[in-house]
DNA sequence: ATAAGATGAGTAATCGTTTACACCAATTCC
DNA sequence: GGAATTGGTGTAAACGATTACTCATCTTAT
């Protein structure tokens, strides 16, 4: 009734459990007969280490933390949602198992110092850096995911790159008024999608006109305040927006302006969320691969749980433009 | 340097391990001033108990699985991350941690066996049941969560009172055709919202016609598809859709057959997921208390890992008809 | 025929906690 | 003043797995 144990396999058995651990380990050598009834007898029972004993002698747990922060979980969901499932995907190809956690401000989640985690997978660029550099100390395997900081080993979106071709794109299409809001510059990833905007206007000689950047506030209306605001005291031809529900809410202010899109502003994101599709019109942004990036985080901290003494490497991923229909055709 | 142990503060200390232990859970008699002194220790060396041993000996992890189906993860994503996110809260709360483990078909999740969890939260309703009897059996603590099961506890949405509501609130605004959509009606919330559907109708001595029923497919085209198939055949004055994705989707579908929302045809979605605020209009849709959901769903397992035997539970949660602009006002 | 080597399996220590039990000293009771 | 109680602590046995050692037994080579 209670579950199986090595003992219980050894008895029926009737070898001594040693026995029956090297011949459920492969390690050691087991008769071959003998081997084969511990292995019957185990499927029969249903058998599974238990986790807690295997942990106690081994150090080690296979589970793996994916830390985030509370804040970042209740808005773009869909964004660290797929990262989630991504990663969860990933380890359980290679037999380890997801941890969630979140962390609002800058104590150790007690899953480090209880041991149940043999490495980190730190998600989005709102974790505290204290946070991560005390978690650094403790020595850890850890990996930043959609964040970087020196010395410590990342994987991330090429925010820069990315934002230099939503915007180049527009230049090419003949804007020269292009505006840049984001909820928040308060972020790093919306700071160097800032950069990349930036840089594009100055590779193309156009120049940079602080009027035409806005801030909103973090949440589902920042885009919309950011956007009616910038409206109010002027008139840009294009928008890049930091990100898509930044777009999205944008939209409604632009046409809440009585304004139209792209006819009178062509508007690009950052992201390609699935409700990039849903938009009206649908919204031409820069894909993040999600997916990809967390395939890559979980095979550099597996890596480094194996071999934990290596030089930090960091990790940029490009991004793809995504045309769709909130940038129209050529200005003329 | 390595991690500090009971030995190492009780050797520091100079009593015995069973007194450290004592001293650090309450339980038991210790001397005040060694108390105080074996707690300083443990405080300055950042002591924490390893978990592995401490399960090993009490049989318990304080892990909670959260089990999800994978498929179930790639879309509609705002809705169970916000779930997620809840639950972890709320487990955290009560000193649990979330192990977050996907499934695609019905083997059990190695955690299972593993013992790696105290008990199951399974969310959404495509989790094949044959799975979660196997789970039922093994006698491990489990909630359903938005997924209800003869015999097994369960918190979820009011399905068929939210979409008999939806369809109420659009009779009362004069419709008389009115069409249902949903990606699939092979999901039980789905099904039940269409078993809304038709009670209201039938409430109101309205006929209910299959012209007006269109599936889709599962993914973010479903409500498209469905949509587009419906308008080729019929002409609704309104919709309610299965869920607001589904409905964001259907809204492109009417405007790509050159109709008007609400004027030519009012839509109503379901689940108040964050994009409904998106939408052009914004989206008529009846809310889900996701964290209300998780809380009730964290409570009653761990109300069942303390006292097993219990008659199982069904909890439903009402929904709230959220009036946006999506459906207009009475037609005359 | 004997030494050396290979093979298979048992014994026991270990991982870090918790806790039943035993023990001694100090206090309280009759 | 001896018995009974209480307070504080240590000893040691669990929990379930892994693995270094040890020890037979059997094979093979010289």
């Amino acid at each position: 009734m209670t579950r199986p144990t090595l003992k219980a396999i050894a008895k029926r058995v009737g070898v001594s459990v040693a026995t029956v651990s090297r011949a459920l380990s492969g390690r050691g050598r087991v008769d071959e007969a003998t081997r084969e009834r511990i292995l019957r007898v185990a499927e029969e029972l249903g058998y599974a280490p238990d986790m807690a004993a295997r942990s106690l002698v081994l150090r080690r747990t296979e589970n793996i933390g994916f830390l985030i922060h509370a804040l970042q979980s209740l808005s773009p969901h869909t964004f660290y949602g797929e990262i989630l499932t991504a990663v969860e995907r990933e380890l359980r190809r290679h037999r380890y198992h997801l941890h969630f956690a979140t962390v609002e401000d800058e104590t150790l989640p007690p899953l480090i110092k209880e041991n149940r985690v043999d490495g980190l997978i730190l998600v989005g660029c709102d974790l505290p850096p204290s946070l991560i550099h005390s978690l650094k100390e403790r020595r850890i395997p850890l990996v930043l995911l959609d964040n970087h900081l020196p010395g410590i080993d990342s994987v991330f979106t090429d925010n820069i790159g990315g934002a230099f071709q939503a915007t180049t794109h527009l230049i090419r299409l003949g804007h020269r008024r292009i505006a840049f809001i984001a909820e928040t510059l308060d972020n790093l990833s919306f700071r160097e999608r800032f950069e990349g905007y930036r840089q594009a206007l100055e590779a193309h000689s156009l120049p940079f006109d602080p009027e035409l950047v806005a801030e909103g506030e973090r949440g589902f209306e920042g885009g919309f305040l950011a956007m009616s605001s910038l409206l109010k005291r002027t008139r840009p031809t294009a928008v890049v927006a930091a990100n898509d529900p930044t777009a999205a809410s944008a939209m409604r202010a632009i046409r809440a302006h009585g304004l139209r899109i792209p006819e009178d502003i062509a508007v690009v994101g950052f992201d390609d969320d699935p409700l990039a599709v849903h938009t009206d019109p649908p919204l031409t942004t820069m894909r993040v691969f999600r997916s990809k990036m967390a395939v890559l985080a979980v095979a550099r901290l597996l890596d480094l749980i194996k071999n934990p003494e290596q030089p930090a490497l960091h990790i940029r991923v490009e991004t793809q433009l995504i045309i769709r229909q909130s940038c129209g055709s050529p200005l003329t």
